[in-house]
RNA sequence: GGCCCGUUCGUCUAUCGGUUAGGACGCCAGGUUUUCAUCCUGGAAAGAGGGGUUCGACUCCCCUACGGGCUA
């Protein structure tokens, strides 16, 4: 029997490194491909030209175990549909994430048409997250996305954006593995990456001071802080107390007038909610953490400690058009219903919530109040390890 | 004009006749983290200016400057 094909995205890490080598050793036809997708180093803050670096690694790691290398440079693709996105976003003062745009789009749509056009099985990566599936009664193949076995380094929250055909063809080879034991094997089997750091910041860029990197495309703008009260009347009107779902969904809304002038901000667009650092205003017993951008009016709203109302809701919501499931037979019908966990950022520890879905909407209500919701960030919901579907918060 | 009070790191402040002048916020650096954030550890950073008293003054006294209050 033919041997399948698989192309491994090597990043010149570890993880990658490590899920080669496992696939070679489980019989695979194995394929290295290195995915060069930024040249940029003039925003970067690591030392010398990463990418070289990178890609010479994966070289050697690719040599070691006598796989064929290749390169391609998907830059082009990554403008287009990462940085691009990214501006787009900060500039309506939303905070993507563009790494779970880049799994969307480059790893496992460009490169993995890329990796299909050379007749490849299957696409693998040195994800921290695992695959299985079941047959559903028509026969047909359903596939899940697990948690890595890693519980600290599970890298699904970043996948939450993939379908069920990207998920046919991808492998993760280390998923089953602690990090741990990857760079044990790496160790072992005398790989250049097995003592080199884990990557961090925006993958393929590194490393970037988000307002440095911003101020390529978008402008300063002084504008005005202003601080709520924590006693705001803001957060005692009386629809706060309606128990239903919509309202209290909904974010607070700031005027100037509802508190008082502490500093100034030099764009609106470069901050995020749940923000403590880079405001420079001092003097507060306790620090200060943005809870609102205004991007029309230049504003940003600041309270004064971690546990300021302002920094809580108990329920977010997610329009029509950003509701993505990955197990399509269990997407809800309007009027539905269901109970999840759920997180809103990377590695947060999954949270009790239920879904709840509309016409046009689908709702999420946490069992407990959750700290800083940002709209443009991603709410990954699962039942148990498996991460069922996911959205944009509006 | 007279009287009284105040002036300490960038900011808000603590303390004291002998201290490495403490903390918080901010800032910087490192750590955690394939997003943005959060979080953890560390660091730099101060007695308005000038004269006294004292073995020794940021601390007590006087003058000057600046800020606040009362009063002709």
């Amino acid at each position: 029997m033919k041997k399948k094909r698989v192309i491994i995205g090597l990043s010149g890490g570890v993880d990658s490194s490590v899920a080669a080598y496992l696939l070679k050793e489980q019989g695979y036809e194995v394929i290295g491909l290195f995915m060069k997708n930024w040249h940029d180093e003039s925003v970067t803050l690591s030392k010398e030209c990463p990418w070289l670096e990178d890609s010479n690694d994966a070289m050697l790691v690719a040599e070691k175990l006598c796989i064929p290398f290749q390169t391609v440079d998907l830059s082009k693709e990554y403008k287009e549909r990462i940085i691009d996105y990214m501006f787009d976003e900060y500039s309506k003062g939303r905070t993507p994430n563009p790494d779970i745009l880049c799994n969307r789009e480059i790893k496992f749509d460009v490169f993995l048409k890329i990796a299909l056009s050379l007749e490849a099985d299957y696409v693998a990566t040195g994800h921290y997250c695992q695959k299985d599936s079941f047959n559903i009664d028509s026969g047909k193949e359903v596939y899940r996305l697990l948690a890595g076995k890693d519980k600290s380094k599970d890298q699904s929250y970043f996948l939450c954006q993939l379908s069920q055909k990207q998920l046919s063809n991808i492998l993760f080879p280390i998923g089953h593995l602690n990090k741990e034991q990857v760079r044990k094997i790496a160790q072992k089997q005398n790989l250049v990456t097995a003592e080199k750091k884990d990557s961090q910041g925006l993958c393929f860029v590194g490393k970037v001071r988000l307002p440095d990197f911003l101020q390529q495309q978008l402008k300063p703008k002084t504008g005005k802080i202003i601080e709520i009260p924590n006693d705001s009347s803001v957060y005692f009107k009386p629809e706060n107390f309606d128990n239903d779902i919509i309202t209290r969904s909904r974010k607070f809304r700031y005027e100037p007038s509802d508190g008082i002038e502490v500093g100034q901000h030099n764009g609106a667009h470069f901050y995020t909610i749940g923000q403590r650092k880079g405001l420079g205003v001092g003097g507060n017993l306790k620090p200060l953490f943005i809870i609102d951008t205004d991007v029309d009016n230049n504003t940003i709203y600041v309270g004064q400690g971690k546990v300021h109302p302002g920094l809580f809701r108990f329920a977010l919501r997610v329009s029509k058009s950003d509701i993505h499931w990955i197990r399509n037979d269990l997407r809800l019908n309007s009027g539905e219903n269901l109970s999840v966990v759920a997180r809103i950022r990377y590695r947060q520890t999954l949270q009790e919530a239920t879904l709840f879905q509309t016409e046009n909407t689908m709702y999420i209500s946490f069992k407990n109040p959750q700290f800083a919701i940002t709209s443009g960030q991603f709410v990954a919901w699962y039942k148990e390890k498996e991460l069922v579907g996911s959205g944009v918060i509006t």
